[in-house]
DNA sequence: AGAATCTTTCTCGCGAGCGAGATATTCCCG
DNA sequence: CGGGAATATCTCGCTCGCGAGAAAGATTCT
């Protein structure tokens, strides 16, 4: 942090400076996810739906309604996004036994397989990425962006 | 999981932490500018290209090829987005007298005086996102994002 | 100069997501 | 218990951006 503030000049720091860059390394990185998932006949969206349920213990399930809240995504966006996850066999969607107005997503054996492998390259690649960051700065960045990121959603931690 | 402060030692910092965030904070940050640039009729694309021009002194003008470059947009999506732009006279295209196959694109007054009033309120609303920040804080994750940047587009700056 | 190649802009058709609203079910409260 | 409000999911029509490729003009090389 000192090495790199030392080399700046006193001028105050305009919130572009860091909004603006967001929103460029946001669009680089998924960019870069874009062509690796593509590798795997996905699209960005749909690991994000697949990486939910492969997190979402004990069952690999959750609801449409989880999974477009959390997705930030609209319910209709969801409905066809599942509609072609489902047809092609990466997930399954079963009555909710507990409402029936609802309904359970659960990941498939085959869903489960093909999102381990495009997230473990993803992974890596990601890791590419800070290769030049130490163990501390690190640390800050991904602390000041908890920070950030707070401040821009107050219910939620992450 | 991610309950730790900043001060505790010693967790290593997964790449996702940092690019997770920046995802969501840049999503986050979106929304924002959506419902903003919305109260005048334009979108994010919109501003992007009219703000663009803004900054092209003297004359506020720009090729589409130097637009859809520096937007990471594709040439097609600039052909459409200048469309709406000049149906709603906020640019207007000339034949580029240098190379008869370009066209230059200029802000229109009209379009200088809308951009401008949604790129201040704009601007008010993102110094909000930083107030809980020092000036140390604001220059570290300013710098942070610039060195991520290079990381993600050598050619450029930042 | 002439041919091959590159560049610039635009057209076309498609995919993905959104807002509005439809339908079915559950919740809340008197 | 019953009626209105809230919730869950889905359908429809629309917008925006993309990839592929067309057309016109510029550049390069011999």
């Amino acid at each position: 942090m000192e090495q790199w503030s030392g080399l700046q000049p006193a001028l105050p720091i305009d919130a572009y400076h860091v909004t603006g860059r967001i929103a460029r390394i946001a669009a680089r990185i998924a960019q870069r996810q874009d062509e690796i998932f593509a590798r795997y006949g996905l699209n960005r969206g749909d690991v994000g739906v697949l990486s939910a349920l492969l997190m979402a213990r004990p069952s690999h399930t959750l609801s449409p309604t989880q999974l477009f809240r959390g997705l930030m995504l609209s319910s209709a966006g969801m409905t066809k996004r599942l509609d072609r996850l489902e047809s092609r066999g990466l997930v399954k969607r079963r009555p909710d036994p507990k409402d029936r107005r609802g309904v359970t997503i659960q990941l498939t054996e085959s869903g489960r397989r093909l999102v381990t492998k495009a997230v473990a390259e993803n992974t890596k690649t990601e890791a590419e990425i800070l290769k030049g960051f130490s163990s501390k700065e690190r640390r800050f960045l991904a602390d000041s962006l908890r920070a950030l990121l707070h401040e821009l959603e107050p219910a939620t931690g992450g």
